[in-house]
DNA sequence: TTGGGTGCAAATCATTTGCAATTAT
DNA sequence: ATAATTGCAAATGATTTGCACCCAA
């Protein structure tokens, strides 16, 4: 069990290091998106964050989002349909699965396609910058 | 060489296969895609077809464009940045390479890929109804 | 103290839509 | 004739931005 205090730590070590100012408002939006394992988009990180602080602004979400994005922190998806949905970035690279009925989103990892588009991409005079792989899905019968 | 009546008796026939009206704005807009290879906006056809049919204004270019999407004449991209772009259907499937710094758009296809996104997707419960692989390249040096 | 950060409201950008006039069938 | 289609302008939805106040360093 990680106290209150522990998290609110962990979030400001965070900020610093981003070099950024340490402020509230971040402090309840990072820590809104530590918790989520559901790829949120920005409004519903505002519904969120506003519970554990009020004064968050939706301008304000987007902004940090925009300087957490900046700085590594988090990733930003434009998945289909809807606004950006955003996630802590993880050690591992992942591509994504969405279940076109419920919008739930499924983490994967595949080195033998990441090598393949690399390979493809080789054969063009092209290097991958970074590359969108998105499986949209029904749950088999 | 195609003739321009020939071409007019193409998009028409198209047209009347989609089931809807055959309309001085469609047949420029239809015509303009069809010869288009350097997948444009909406924005970017809408200017195309006024040199052709300067009626055409860039509402109609967005509902025709909807249209013959859901009629499988065209398709749209969403890739990164700026608005939604646009393809005639072509027979074979393919997936998109974009070279960052020039926004250029470059096809390819690739089975193994297919292959390895229906095994990822079929493990997990999951069957495949569509994906979205896209290729943020720079040119090798 | 002071420049970064914030809320609010207004501005943008891509796209959609209501409506009265036009036109394909 | 008449229902589909159109242009125009206003509406939408997601996101950004200007500005005066606020607060972390």
């Amino acid at each position: 069990m990680t106290s209150e205090s522990e998290t609110t730590e962990k979030m400001t070590a965070a900020l610093r290091k981003a070099g950024i100012r340490v402020t509230r408002q971040r402090i309840a939006l990072l820590g809104v998106l530590a918790e989520a394992t559901d790829h949120p988009d920005a409004v519903e990180l505002h519904e969120r964050a506003k519970a554990i602080e009020p004064s968050v602004s939706l301008a304000t979400v987007y902004r940090t989002l925009s300087v957490l994005e900046e700085g590594g922190v988090v990733h930003r998806h434009a998945f289909e349909g809807g606004g950006a949905r955003f996630e802590t970035t993880h050690e591992e690279h992942h591509d994504h699965i969405l279940d076109v009925d419920t919008g739930e989103v499924i983490e994967f990892q595949s080195d033998k396609i990441e090598q393949l588009q690399d390979e493809i991409a080789r054969e063009l005079g092209y290097e991958v910058v970074h590359h969108r792989l998105e499986l949209y899905c029904r749950k088999k019968t």
